[in-house]
DNA sequence: AGTACCGATTTTGTATACAAGATGTATTTT
DNA sequence: AAAATACATCTTGTATACAAAATCGGTACT
């Protein structure tokens, strides 16, 4: 069906920076690149909208969400409360095959081998989680968080040194003590494990927001490496 | 504008159950007595399934969003952790603007003379707090929430006995505390009365979910009045 | 020079006609 | 008589043409 691939295109490139947030999106040029009619097209940016990737205004046209300081702080505010509350769910009501959706999501994200793949499946990861959480009034909050956070961790999935890539194996062995936490049924370790996940997460945006200043003397880096 | 009006028309008809829940919407009909054509109908009805009013199925139609008895259980097991976090950051974030609307909403509450128009103002009045609160991440669910929460209350607001009524002026009570307690930018007193607040009216949740039996012996009700 | 207003152009919103899919019924076949 | 299939009808999905609103550029005026 062409209007779920131009759905997951456009959440696709939301999520991976490739469409700027705040970026306004042209329905016209749309429809030509996907070779869909503006009625189409509209519904799913209504749908995008729904589910806060995108955000509406009339007359205005669409706008990839944006994603400024005060949405980071709420974030920032808000995580911990909603992981953990989903955690607990998704163990309490763990089933065999939400266990394998986690584990296919869980296999593809360690194989994965750019950046933008690690953070899909990442977020893949813990959507499925929230699916497992099974709640109404949890998931529709899960899944924004979700979205911010993914968009944020796609400077730090970008590994340059040996440090980043150790907290990214670590990252990568905490989603495997959480399955089976979930396997166990055991909320309140898979609470604990969330929390964290969680921390090491939110050390990185604190990188994403507060980059490390340039170095005071330029020449310092240079000696360094000699 | 028109389909304000209908987004409106349909969503008090949702909250006061006039539009029972799982019952379908037909397009056309819809369009005949709203007098909109079916592309800004079927916009409407997008918004509504992304506020999670309405549920749509490929080729299948909308239909208003059921309410089954999981559904109830998630509620009644999220709704406190949700108030009460949107509460604290509601006392937090108070702001003389949000206050006035959510005194508008009060007074409109306390004045209301059908229960529909209670549990509308109710839901106003909550949804206020959460403006104020300020969280994208919170608000998505919350709102679901309130949906649920008002089409169950229907009941609640529809007092016929004394000590029905005596609840109402507690819940309406309670609503002046809570303003005062985000006036006074006091999370912890915000919290407590939140919580308070929604002991009150699972409570009459249960009455909905569980209606008391019909008397083993009929006569006993004539009995009594005499 | 700066600002306000008017018109042209671009962009969004709506209606309608048409296509495709689903459902229900009647007829046929076993 | 029961089941299955083909057809008719109804409902949803898409394209296109048209209407309305907003933006932008230019001109006139202060």
């Amino acid at each position: 069906m062409k209007k779920s691939a131009l759905f997951d295109a456009l959440r696709a490139g939301i999520l991976d920076l490739s469409l700027a947030p705040g970026s306004a999106l042209d329905e016209v040029a749309l429809c030509e690149t996907y070779g869909v009619s503006r009625t189409p097209l509209r519904e799913v940016l209504q749908r995008l909208s729904g589910e806060g990737y995108v955000t509406l205004e009339a007359h205005r046209g669409a706008a990839v969400s944006s994603m400024d300081l005060p949405v980071i702080r709420s974030l920032i505010q808000t995580a911990p409360m909603i992981y953990a509350a989903v955690a607990r769910l998704a163990a309490e009501n763990a089933s065999p095959d939400g266990i394998e959706t986690l584990k296919d999501a869980q296999r593809d994200f360690r194989d994965a081998s750019t950046p933008a793949d690690m953070a899909i499946h990442n977020h893949r990861f813990h959507e499925a989680i929230g699916t497992m959480a099974d709640c109404p009034y949890l998931i529709p909050g899960l899944k924004r968080l979700l979205i911010d956070h993914t968009r944020m961790s796609q400077r730090f999935y970008d590994a340059r040194t040996a440090t980043e890539r150790a907290t990214i194996r670590k990252a990568r062995d905490q989603h495997d003590a959480m399955i089976a936490a979930f396997e166990d049924r055991a909320p309140a370790e898979a609470v604990r494990l969330t929390l964290d996940h969680w921390a090491l997460s939110r050390d990185g945006i604190g990188r994403f927001v507060m980059p490390s200043p340039l170095p005071l003397d330029p020449t310092q880096e240079i000696r360094d490496a000699v």
